[in-house]
DNA sequence: CCGAAGCCCACCGTTACGTCA
DNA sequence: CGTGACGTAACGGTGGGCTTC
């Protein structure tokens, strides 16, 4: 395997297109998103009511378009799935611990058991007049191959991809959607993780690559010297000694104010020096970033 | 045509539940 | 039996695209 069969894997990693995400919002933008609040604000207004009230579920509050879908969750729940499914969504996350307190652990326990072993289907005025807390859906064998299957054919899905999926799995779209969220940020990890690896590789190999050079120059100033050593006497000053390193690129450059100079006339070519171009990694040599 | 407002969706980071060693 | 680690469902916040007015 060459240098360039390793290093040029045309890699992307999304660590640098998080940056203009989370790092940086415009005037423009930032008066969009404080009318965005102030909309977000008033929609959601039912979250910051205690859930023991008979306010709506977020995705009754937030998207009209799926407000027929998310009754599903009323409906008969098949497998383990069941009621437990039917219980997400319906709690503030910030409350829920308080509300556990609230309520009792060991009344709540024995309740949430017998629920399991009966396996009953639970509406969700059920699970607000209880103020539930917020359980966790594991999905079955069966929900999970469909939903993988459907992920391998497409990572996004269309509103009635998801209603579909939905139905089929009897599971509310809002989880079929938070499945393929999760599903992606999964895969976009191990990706990430991948790259990761690849560019270790690329750096052992370009600091192995870099050791070589230093030496192969080494080697190439003995020989000048030596082979100058009869003629020092005749040259001008400075000539023999005029090839230097930047200090801070580690570029190869000759002596008369070589470095900034502007014209670039008297670098030295890389290839010179050696079949590869002289290429210094910026994650071991960050100072090669200012030249 | 332009801008504001509203809606929808994807992504991100985080939280919390369930399971297992 | 208690506990910490881990996987992951669910959540809230944010930004961008699109449509409507």
């Amino acid at each position: 395997m060459g240098f360039d069969d390793i290093c040029n894997t045309g890699l992307g990693l999304g660590i640098y297109r998080q940056l203009p995400q989370n790092g940086h919002i415009h005037q423009d933008h930032h008066q969009h998103q404080q009318q965005k609040m102030k909309k977000k604000q008033i929609l959601k207004y039912d979250h910051s009511l205690p859930s023991l009230t008979l306010g709506p579920s977020e995705d009754h509050a937030m998207k009209s378009a799926t407000k027929a879908d998310d009754h599903i969750a009323g409906k008969v729940y098949g497998d383990q799935a069941s009621s437990i499914s039917a219980l997400s969504s319906f709690s503030n996350s910030s409350s829920v611990k308080k509300e556990r307190e609230a309520i009792g652990g060991e009344e709540e326990d024995q309740e949430l058991e017998l629920e399991r072993v009966s396996n009953s289907r639970v509406s969700d005025e059920d699970y607000e007049d209880q103020g539930s807390p917020r359980k966790k859906l594991r999905l079955n064998k069966a929900q999970f191959a469909t939903l993988e299957d459907s992920f391998k054919e497409h990572s996004t899905l269309t509103p009635k991809q998801k209603q579909g999926l939905a139905e089929k799995l009897n599971l509310r779209p809002r989880q079929v959607e938070v499945w393929f969220q999760n599903r992606r940020a999964r895969t976009k990890l191990k990706q990430t993780e991948v790259d990761c690896e690849l560019l270790k590789k690329c750096c052992e190999t370009l600091t192995e690559e870099n050791k070589r050079l230093q030496k192969e120059l080494q080697e190439l100033k003995s020989l000048k010297v030596a082979a100058a050593a009869p003629l020092f006497m005749e040259m001008p000053a400075g000539a023999v000694t005029s090839l230097t390193m930047c200090p801070s690129c580690e570029r190869i450059c000759s002596g008369g104010g070589g470095v900034g100079s502007g014209d670039g006339s008297s670098t030295v070519p890389f290839s010179t020096l050696g079949p590869k171009p002289h290429f210094f990694n910026p994650f071991t040599h960050p100072s090669a970033a200012s030249c």
